[in-house]
DNA sequence: TGCCAGGCCCTCTTTAGGGCCTT
């Protein structure tokens, strides 16, 4: 598979906007199944976290305070990114967090996400649920550290990544697995995937 | 002031409702 990003935020919330913004980043870069570079921050836009987030999260609002400003954050890792696909856990909570906050620095995405969520409900159906935390625990993936923090889960879902190639390879026979064969197949409807999958054999 | 997501997916469906998943 070709280099991928994997990205996760923690936020102060659901939804982005005046009230709601990203705290936390992380991305690793996959490559040749392998995570070869990291970059984490955390990042203040100058929003009290919730204490339901904190508590989630362990991400304070005292702890933002001495975090570098939101925008350069978001310039560091946009750089950091470039064009390369990216991957995440339920995706369209990521994309749109990495949308809304490329917006409020003059940026746009150029690329498309791939969702491990999307991907995990085809290939691994027969999960408990498909909560990353739960996926990393039955397929034995390995602990990366305290959940819902950007980087312990955005390695979660690069090794979670991985498993679903490998189950690709495996299972369902494919040579080639690419961010874009991610993309097309979290479209098709999950009682055509086996169909689907005979196609790229 | 009060409000506060939204796309996916299943089913007791399609003139709809509700759980899942992310913080």
């Amino acid at each position: 598979m070709e280099r991928i990003a994997v990205i996760d935020f923690e936020t102060t919330g659901i939804s982005p906007g005046r009230h709601c913004r990203a705290t936390e980043v992380a991305v690793v870069m996959l490559e040749r199944g392998r995570i070869v570079e990291r970059y984490q921050s955390l990042m203040n836009a100058g929003l009290p976290v919730p204490a339901f987030v904190a508590g989630l999260t362990g991400i304070t609002t005292a702890m933002l305070r001495s975090a570098p400003p939101v925008a350069q954050v978001m310039n560091e890792v946009a750089e950091f990114v470039g064009s390369t696909p990216l991957l995440a856990h339920n995706a369209s909570f990521d994309q749109k967090f990495w949308d809304y906050e490329l917006a409020q620095i003059g940026r746009n995405r150029v690329q498309s996400f791939a969702c491990s969520m999307l991907l995990a409900r085809r290939l691994l159906p027969g999960a408990p649920n498909h909560k990353l935390g739960t996926l990393t625990r039955w397929a034995g993936l390995p602990d990366t550290g305290t959940a819902h923090r950007a980087m312990a889960d955005a390695e979660m879902a690069a090794n979670l990544a991985q498993h679903l190639a490998g189950q690709l390879r495996q299972a369902h026979g494919l040579n080639e697995v690419s961010h874009q064969l991610f993309c097309s197949l979290q479209k098709v409807p999950a009682a055509k995937v086996a169909e689907t999958l005979k196609r790229y054999r």
